[in-house]
DNA sequence: CTTTTATATACCTTGACAAGCATATACTCA
DNA sequence: TGAGTATATGCTTGTCAAGGTATATAAAAG
């Protein structure tokens, strides 16, 4: 569980992460509204606080918890790597030329191709 | 294994998108930059392709796999939620403003608070 | 001081998934 | 056709993390 990665693959807790974009949480307000399991509740926290994905402030017996920014920049800086891939002004042609540029030069003029290339579909996500 | 999230959390998967950047890669090409055995690097393939992370086109016995833009897409529309948490310009001031603005109103007038708003420190993450 | 409220933690069980290894499939070239 | 090359898949095993339940800690209220 070292990666920010690991972290939020989990659904609950990036339910937690959305709640908290709103505005700072108390452990039983985010059971309440997520209908979780106290523990549960408690249990995720303590990952996204050892994270660094939220801190907590001590309010009476509660224990009130809002977002960090850092662990979203480390996200945001992996995936400006892939950014090129989708940033629009990157049409089909240059992918096309993109994706010309590394063919193996000792393989050229390649005879026999019985396959046509063909792609294939990757399975539907929900 | 549906979520994006939950495909990228594996670091092995994530060095092979990494890879894509440059250019499209063969299954052997792969196998060889990043040193795992062969079975492993089809089988992550696999999961990235049906999560259309990546695609292929046959190329006599060889495939080549490259970059499809979609999930990261996903994964830049969600981390859009989050962005005005680190958008430079959300001071300090702004996001203890925003902390203020949710306390529950019954609980106003508050007495005996014996500890001090106190902030937990999270583990440093390597 | 006792009860109630709020949160954290310990222990256990279970399921998911990644790795390793063997093997199947598929294409090429001689 | 047979050997070699490239990739995919099946099966087994170990690990790890999430959930459930019970309990511990701590503060508040009466």
């Amino acid at each position: 569980m070292e990666s920010v990665f690991e972290i939020i693959a989990e659904p609950n807790r990036r339910a937690i992460l959305s709640l908290l974009v709103s505005s700072q949480q108390s452990v039983g307000e985010i059971e309440r509204q997520l209908r979780m399991p106290q523990p549960t509740v408690s249990k995720h926290l303590r990952v996204l606080r050892e994270a660094g994905f939220v801190e907590s402030t001590v309010d009476a017996q509660r224990r009130l918890y809002r977002l960090k920014p850092e662990p979203f920049e480390e996200l945001d800086a992996w995936l400006a790597r892939f950014r090129r891939f989708w940033s629009a002004h990157l049409d089909a042609l240059e992918r096309h030329l993109d994706r010309m540029d590394q063919r193996p030069s000792g393989s050229s003029a390649r005879t026999k191709r019985k396959t046509k290339e063909k792609t294939t579909r990757p399975k539907p996500r929900t």
